[in-house]
Order: C-alpha cells, then structure tokens, then sequence
DNA sequence: TGTCAAGGTGAACGATCATTTACGTTGAGG
DNA sequence: CCTCAACGTAAATGATCGTTCACCTTGACA
C-alpha cells in the first residue's frame, strides 16, 4: 500500500538523481555531500535514502547513464547495417556533444556540458570502485566490438583503411574520449573544427568530397 | 641555521611526493588522507607540514609533474627543427608511454601506470580546482602551439595533409588522452597495436613503407 | 471518509579528515 | 663541543561527512 503512485516515486527518484547530477558535474562525487544533494532536490537531508542505500548507489546511477549517452550516437551510427566511413562514426558522435542538451534514462533533458563533466569524474572513480570499472569495462568493450565489426564492413567496401579492427576501434573511442575532455578541460569550443580535422586526418584521402559530415 | 642540509631537505620532500604519487594513484587525490601519505612515506602525520603548506599544495606538485611527463615525448618531436609526420608525433608519445617507468621532475623513478593513473585524477580536478585549470590550459596551449607550429612545417613538407593545424593539434592530443585513459581504465595493452593503427588511420596513405615508427 | 504503510523531516551519531600544537630530538654552524 | 633553529612526533582540535532514527505527515485504498 504505497502513499504515492509508482509514477510519482519514480519521477521524485528522477529529481533527485538530476539534482545530484547538478551537484556531480560541479563539484565533483567526493566534494558534494549528500546533505548537499538533498538542498539541491529541496527536500531534507534523509529523504534521499528511502530513494537510494547509499551514495555511492546514485554515483552508479549517474555514471551508468552518461556512459550510455555519450557512446549511444556513435553505436547507433556503428549497429547501422551499411558500411559507415571513419568521418561517419566520429561525425556521429561529435554531433551529439555539439548539441545542448540530451535526455537521460529517466526522461530528464541534462545539459551536454553537466553530463561530460560527470564522465571525466566517472573516469577518476573507475580507477578505485571495482563495481563500476567492471560495469563499465563491459559497456567499453560491446561498444568497441560494435565499432570493429563497423569497421570490418567498412574495409570489405573500401571505404576504411586496413588495420586491425580490433585497435582501429580504440582508436575512434580514443578520439572521441580525447575530444571529451578538452571540450571540458582545455576550451575546446569548435566542435565543427575538431571534426573537420578529424575528416581531413582519418579519410580525406578517402572521401575528399566531404561525404557523410 | 638549517637543522639539515637543503640537498637532504629536497630528497625528503620529494620521497613524500613520491609516497604521495603511490597513495593518489591508488585510492584518489580525497580517498586519500594525510595520515596515508605520511605513513606510507614513513613519517609521523605531521611531518609533510614541514615540507607543504597543506594537501593542495602536494596535489598541485604532483599534477604539474604528471601533465609535464606526459607531454614530454610529443612536445620534444614537435620542437625539433625538421618536419614531423603524423605518425612520428603520435608515435613519439606512445613509446614513452610504452615505457615501464618516467623520472620525475625531483629524480624519482616513477612506474607509468602509477603516472597516468595521477593524470586521470587530475582531470576530474581541474574541473573544480581553478588554479590548477589555469596552470593546466595554459600548459595545454603551449604544447597545442608546440604541434600546431610542426604540423604546418609538415604541411609545407608534404608530409601532412592539408588541415587546420590548431584543431589538427587537438586531434593528436585527444589521441593521446584517449590512449591513456583506455590504458588506465579500459584494458588497453596493446600500444603497438594501437600505434599501427593510428598511422594505418593518419598517414598510411603517405608512409605505406611504415617510416618512423 | 478512515486507516496505515510509506514518504518526509531534521536532529543526532560515530567516524574520519586536514591541520595545529606542544614537546622531544637532532645536526650543522660557530 | 655547544647551541639553537628547525625537524619530527603524536595527540588534540574543530569541522564535516554519510548514515540512522524517532517522529510527524500524507495520500492511496478499502
């Protein structure tokens, strides 16, 4: 016998979750306290926890969700059943980044800048939380074998280089994460710019018609 | 009147740097406590007091030193007078990187994994941590400048294609991030690999004969 | 409309942290 | 060899943290 509807419980669980995502970005896990979560949710210091066991439940919570959202563009361009060019996979994933803002697992629009400051502190906690490396080391690793097989369609058309699928994977997602953290970190502002660097670096020799940007 | 020599007092200094490096590392610039850092230095909690003002100051020493030997490889091709090719700047930075261990600015061998497990840390620091952002960007730029400048001595060469070499830069940077981040946290061994791949990727179409690796 | 399980509150708790401090110890200069 | 400023120690301090708990409050269901 619930005091509210399922709905509203998973919609307060969602407030919290997007409060504590605010305090993430800004702060990062370690510097924001719970009490801090609970003010920016507006409600008390103990509410949280008929939502969550524990802190540490609601970092999982945010990490899981914006590992997801940042590797979803570049997965859908991979999982497509034609031959993708390397601009294609990395244009794909750029695109998304360059846009303002995203939704979350749980419906919640998230600021794309919110969201990749959450992944870089994501990246520091893997060194140290078991759970979650394994978690996301499994994630990383469906990704990368989506891409390879991309990559193994796109030789077979001639579209990409031959190298190693395997590593050329890494090599994308190398990208991608290293384009990250200096959208973040070190001002990179010119999504178009990075990416047509990328185009020219990767496949110009390729595709110098600009196919696929 | 100093109760020690200045020579003994910057070996000390630097051995409670060196523990600090192995407890960052390890468990996180704020999982790790002060009493850690002594302890696994040797001393008693209060003795890094005598060598630094507080806790900061030691994670600034240590990100300083991180960000300075990860860019070392790839700044020293980019200022040498000739014109690099991608492959050689990519590859420069990954041999270091290769390397079982670095010496620190202080003398002090440092396992690599130790290293870019600090470096990781201190990118979720920067988000927060306003004076390192500043010292961080502001050695970010110059390396950019440093790889820009050989990217266009390249270009005049024939030996890079014709992009812009500002973003250009950015891309071999991110390269190098993502490199290091899947290295740390994502299982990456294989820098051989990874490296035939990025010049598979870069410039295979201008060094097929695998020139400069 | 009445009931009661669950939501929500905010003070309290025990642990831990960075830093300080009072006090012994040491070694380089005179 | 003596002296004393600086090193090193270890307990203490004050603050803050994650989490709990005793107690209201609420609203879905009967």
């Amino acid at each position: 016998m619930p005091r509210i509807t399922p709905e509203r419980r998973e919609a307060k669980r969602a407030e919290i979750v997007a409060a504590a995502r605010r305090c993430f970005a800004r702060g990062g896990f370690h510097q924001t306290s719970m009490p801090d979560i609970a003010a920016a949710a507006g409600v008390s210091a103990g509410a949280p926890y008929r939502y969550f066991a524990s802190k540490e439940e609601i970092i999982l919570a945010i990490a899981a969700d914006a590992f997801r959202l940042i590797f979803e563009p570049m997965e859908q361009v991979a999982a497509a059943a034609d031959a993708p060019s390397l601009g294609d996979l990395v244009a794909a994933s750029l695109r998304a980044l360059g846009a303002g803002t995203v939704t979350d697992a749980a419906g919640q629009v998230v600021p794309v800048e919110e969201l990749l400051q959450c992944v870089v502190q994501t990246w520091s906690e893997l060194l140290r939380n078991d759970g979650l490396h394994a978690r996301a080391a499994e994630g990383f690793e469906r990704v990368r074998r989506s891409i390879a097989d991309a990559l193994r369609r796109g030789q077979a058309a001639g579209a990409v280089p031959t190298v190693d699928p395997e590593s050329g994977a890494r090599v994308l997602i190398a990208l991608l994460h290293g384009f990250l953290l200096q959208r973040v970190a070190f001002g990179l502002t010119d999504t178009a710019g990075f990416n047509d660097a990328v185009r020219g670096l990767l496949d110009g020799a390729e595709h110098p018609d600009g196919t696929g940007r």
